[in-house]
DNA sequence: TTCCTGCCCC
DNA sequence: GGGGCGGGAA
């Protein structure tokens, strides 16, 4: 497996190159995009952040003294705008209570107990937070989501059901000795989750894969064979 | 119409 | 594990 998560990453670099992830001009910035861009589309997300500092809202201590009802009209275009402007506030609410306002403190907490701090906070859960310390924190944790699921699974890498924690720890483990073309771990776990949503949007969509043109092809378990499990996951 | 880098609550 | 949350783009 080892071999193969290195391989499946140097097809997805020669193919795309780095992709230079987050985009953000700051680091709460990644965090509120973190947020935003649950179970939703990129683009909807950027008219958010881009309303958001419009408005100058991209700031820690007014995200935290705005109305409910205010933040959710200035985040409306992400969709789920009323819940996400409560899950905003909680994690300002982390910040300002735990760290006094002052978001590098988080930065400095050990790896671990960042991502407790994180996933206590109501509307943080385990991919949001890896997304926060990998982006944000520069702190070395690997991002599991819903493509990176369905391109494993198709690759038969996973079984279907397994469990987010499971395929987190199966590429932290398999990417530890080696660091591809990188400076660091860090450097090239960011531009792995970048690279497998590139393959996520472009090549193994929902439905209608396009494994052909896709740079992971060769890794298929029976390359060539056209899959039968092109749904779900 | 479907789909989008989830998460919480029941 | 199922339902609810949601606007915008294809």
């Amino acid at each position: 497996m080892e071999s193969l998560l290195l391989r499946a990453y140097q097809r997805m670099y020669r193919a795309f190159g780095h992709q230079h992830w987050w985009p953000a001009e700051s680091a709460l910035e990644v965090c509120v995009g973190a947020i935003l861009t649950q179970n939703t589309s990129w683009t909807n997300v950027e008219l958010a952040l881009c309303n958001l500092r419009h408005h100058q809202a991209l700031d820690l201590a007014v995200l935290h003294s705005l109305e409910p009802k205010q933040l959710a009209n200035l985040i409306r275009s992400a969709g789920y705008h009323n819940v996400k402007a409560r899950r905003l506030k909680a994690f300002t609410s982390l910040i300002i209570e735990t760290f006094d306002g002052q978001l590098e403190l988080l930065f400095q907490e050990e790896g671990a107990r960042a991502r407790a701090l994180l996933l206590g906070v109501n509307g943080i859960g385990p991919e949001t937070a890896d997304c926060i310390l990998l982006y944000a924190c520069s702190i070395p944790s690997f991002v599991v989501d819903t493509y990176t699921k369905r391109i494993f699974f198709r690759h038969s890498w996973i079984n279907e059901r397994a469990s987010y924690d499971e395929v987190k720890q199966l590429c932290e483990e398999s990417l530890s000795d080696s660091i591809g073309p990188h400076e660091n771990r860090l450097e090239y776990w960011q531009d792995y989750h970048a690279q497998i949503v590139r393959i996520g949007k472009e090549f193994c969509r929902p439905k209608n894969p396009r494994c052909e043109a896709c740079p992971l092809n060769e890794l298929l378990p029976e390359s060539g064979v056209k899959l039968s499990r092109s749904l779900s996951v």
